[in-house]
DNA sequence: GAGGTAATACTACTTAGGTAATAGTGTAAA
DNA sequence: TTTACACTATTACCTAAGTAGTATTACCTC
């Protein structure tokens, strides 16, 4: 098995297929293919394929229960979500937060909700410095 | 020439040479090789390459100077981060802006001039509503 | 035990990005 | 006028993602 999976570029699919195994724990390919279902389209090899790779990939892992697999994640979603924030902004932004949340800000729809939650954040994160 | 390049999706390369179109609003071939040979070892041929695709794809457009290529992007920058920010907070964080800031604030280094940049910027978008 | 059904296994293909070697060409210098 | 230089043109590979058809297997039901 390979040990370090490079997490900060999975595709669309690869993501989507980790939501679900992230959001259950764990998922066999019909639970999969039926979790997404509602958002896409795809013919029930395509799943079983890609889940087949992204075990190869060292993402996930899988046991056989009751003549099916069993797929776990082995990677956990805060690390995705980190290294692959980690890597946009960089790409993007030269690694400014600030810009990354500028840029946003100004294009972005956003309630008065969420820009209240944003300024507590940061509030919240000054006080730790 | 395609009238539509899928602009949320542009690999790394391609970003990196755009970001010297943006910069110096067009450049030949050497140009681009020389901007980027600071930050990677790439051919020459690697770049010129990468260009002709660009142009097959519509990102940018070339007119010949001095027996040169001249480059000038297709696409303002402006409408690329956002393309790219809007799919990015999308797949990652189910287009909530406030997940994403919660999250690059946990993980990411910030530095308190950029936390009070970001106040600053969330307080004037919150008048503008 | 025959057959249907539900899984997995295998194989294959397409597209895009990335990387680069080699071949060709035209201009300027010697 | 020959050659070297600086470009572009052509061609080729590799990898990863995505997509899916076909083949196989095993179990369950009648």
């Amino acid at each position: 098995m390979p040990p370090k999976p490079t997490v900060h570029k999975l595709g669309d699919l690869q993501l989507q297929i980790m939501k679900v195994l992230w959001t259950n724990t764990e998922a066999s390919v019909p639970e999969v293919h039926k979790a997404l279902a509602e958002e896409t389209e795809l013919a029930y090899t395509t799943i079983a394929t890609m889940l087949r790779k992204m075990e190869v990939k060292g993402l996930v892992k899988h046991r056989v229960e009751d003549r099916k697999f069993i797929y776990k994640p082995l990677v956990k979603e805060q690390e995705v979500s980190e290294k692959m924030s980690a890597h946009f902004v960089d790409r993007l932004f030269e690694g400014s937060l600030a810009d990354m949340v500028s840029h946003l800000l100004s294009t972005h729809e956003v309630s008065r909700e969420e820009l209240v939650k944003i300024e507590k954040m940061v509030a919240a994160r000054k006080k730790k410095l």
